[in-house]
DNA sequence: ACCCTGAACCGTAACGGTTCAGAAGGAGAT
DNA sequence: ATCTCCTTCTGAACCGTTACGGTTCAGGGT
């Protein structure tokens, strides 16, 4: 089945209304509107088309002459690799798509490396909107793309003034999870986190790195989490917080490892996220502590890998995060860009979610009056 | 910080001319060939751009102009859920993904429901090639794709004349898996395998439907593996076929479960994908059978949790595949669509991993002389 | 015979750029 | 003084379409 052989130059619109001897009009209209037009005519112009080979009307002409490309960029400034394994990020994607879908716009991954200062990819996205994920607080993307005169929603990011945002209370549903062991009764605590920076880090972090992050989400969960632990007399300075720059499950473990190398002391080791959690569950079973009774993990994201190990997590919804940031994104009745007064700012529920991986310390008073 | 308050009427390239009393010319200059005007007067354009709130060139403009749009479309006519959820589907994308941002060109998900009759948001696309993934063989989208005058690719799909495509010789891989459990003394089997058609059929599948599957690659592999074993004495038509439309490993069990019930006899359970495999491993271990030693299970893919459960599997190399269909959708040399000189199909190898979910059956004999 | 209406079709003006051939002007070589 | 070349900038053509505000014409009502 042979398709049309390529004429030296592609037919258009103009060309085959002047074959059939009709305005451009028309044969606009017997693709866009058949109403406007008698089926006859239609029938001509549509058989002539498939004579002359045709394609019908240019997406791209179109898209300039109705101000409408038909597509949503996702700014992503993170490895690719990395973002299509982390679970919390594919929910993400996933909502997004399906807001999309329904609304029968495309959605456009918009390269953008980590690294990389060229920001032209963004300028030169045909993209009715933007929506922002997972980018630290200074990319140069993030400002490429608010330049751009369209629709902008940011996920997981601090507010920015005249800038849509979807994303959880990260610093609540911190508290909720710090106040569930403090009430356990934990006072000896570890952290593990993602990374802070752009820089790697795969080890300790200072507080001054703490506070100074990058990534919005991390340093809030974590100066969330002192503010918690202090207020109950834990001085955070003497909290142990081991990084890492990959967000994987081995390296999950291999922070559980370096922090009870040096740590043995700590009876919770809270991470910032299921991924690295999982990780130090392997961990600690390498190590063959028992979790809970000899140890407390606790996760962030409620990812469904984490249902399964019956992990004590903050849920987020991330697909409604994605789906959230579409829909708004999409809403045509907040065209245009930066108008402060009409700012949405989506803050979605999470829930503490206890599994079995948290549980009372084995304290000194245990010890004491135990068997 | 604000950003410069809308004016009336977007500031275009043509304006900022006017503005500055320079051509237009100059000003497009300033943007793409800063080379070729003078640093002062590039400098007085910029800023005055910004004074005007000028955003920088159209993107779609520029790109009816220059033919580009800098994005490829993805076709994938699947439930979006079902290929974010599906590791093989998404080690494709990021394949694709991949390749693509190399060249710092996007990828647009064009949105395609499964059921859907419209073809309009593929007309409506502004991409420079397409690549069609999981697709039934009559999808109305596929034609619609077919019939823009960009280079497209397909990925496992049968070839079709003049179209490049790329996948792994799924026939040849089968026929090895195969052979694998003849060799082992198999030949009492059982099949399941992932959806045949865009009908819902949860349950046994004939051998007609067998043959007959929209779903190219499911028919591949069921055709073949029936070929090896009626070329060993095996009548296919007594080789029970369960059928998932769903394909997630809940419905490998159900299908497990379904299968065992009224065939105990079979010794191996070969499944079309990994998935189901993993699904048929909880259901054997539900009903307390050990695997290999009572029964043997297979999969298809090689994803990264079969590895883990130690599946006897076929793998192919899925974020290969994305990324050499993204090469060849992209390669400058092989602009224009149909030309059937120049059609590439790339196969890819594929590997036969015997893990530790395959042995040979307890046959007859075995039981004779057992204990 | 008149006016009026609706269906069918048309012409022009954008939409916002890029590109290419060449003009203007000055510097340096002969 | 003339020629050549280079740098810098310009004018006009072109990309392929759709929006907009018409015109034309057959037929219905009175």
């Amino acid at each position: 089945m042979g398709r049309p052989i390529r004429t030296r130059r592609q037919a258009t619109l103009a060309s085959l209304a002047a074959e059939l001897g009709v305005s451009r009009t028309t044969v606009s209209n017997a693709y866009n509107r058949p109403d406007q037009l008698s089926p006859e005519l239609r029938k001509r112009v549509l058989d002539t088309a498939r004579k002359l080979g045709y394609p019908g009307p240019d997406p791209v002409a179109r898209s300039l002459r109705t101000r409408k490309a038909g597509a949503i960029g996702l700014l992503l400034t993170e490895n690719l690799s990395y973002a299509f394994r982390d679970p919390a990020a594919l929910g993400v994607l996933e909502g997004l798509a399906l807001a999309c879908e329904d609304a029968g716009v495309g959605v456009q991954l918009v390269p953008a490396r980590p690294g990389e200062e060229d920001v032209a990819t963004v300028h030169r996205a045909g993209v009715d909107g933007f929506v922002v994920y997972s980018v630290p607080d200074d990319d140069p993307h993030l400002n490429a793309v608010l330049q751009r005169p369209v629709p902008t929603v940011i996920i997981d990011q601090p507010v920015l003034s005249g800038v849509d945002r979807v994303g959880p209370d990260d610093a609540a549903a911190m508290t909720t999870l710090a106040y569930h062991l403090i009430g356990l009764g934990h006072r000896e605590i570890g952290v593990l986190c993602m990374r802070l920076s752009r820089d790697r880090n795969d080890g300790f972090s200072s507080r001054e790195r703490q506070e100074k992050a990058h990534y919005h989400v991390q340093r809030t969960r974590l100066t969330t989490l002192a503010q918690s632990f202090e207020a109950v007399g834990v001085d955070w300075s003497t909290v142990p917080v081991v990084e890492r720059f990959e967000h994987t499950v081995e390296d999950g473990a291999s922070a559980a490892r370096q922090m009870l190398d040096s740590n043995p002391q700590v009876t919770a080791l809270i991470c910032t996220s299921d991924i690295l959690a999982l990780g130090a569950l392997d961990e600690a079973k390498r190590r063959g502590l028992r979790v809970p009774a000899d140890i407390s993990i606790t996760g962030f994201d409620g990812i469904s890998d984490a249902e399964r190990a019956e992990l004590t997590t903050v849920y987020q919804p991330v697909r409604d995060k994605g789906r959230s940031a579409g829909n708004l994104v999409l809403d045509p009745t907040r065209r245009g860009t930066g108008n402060p007064v009409t700012q949405q700012v989506i803050t979605l529920e999470t829930e503490l979610r206890i599994g079995k991986t948290s549980a009372p310390p084995r304290t000194a008073e245990q010890h004491w009056f135990g068997p």
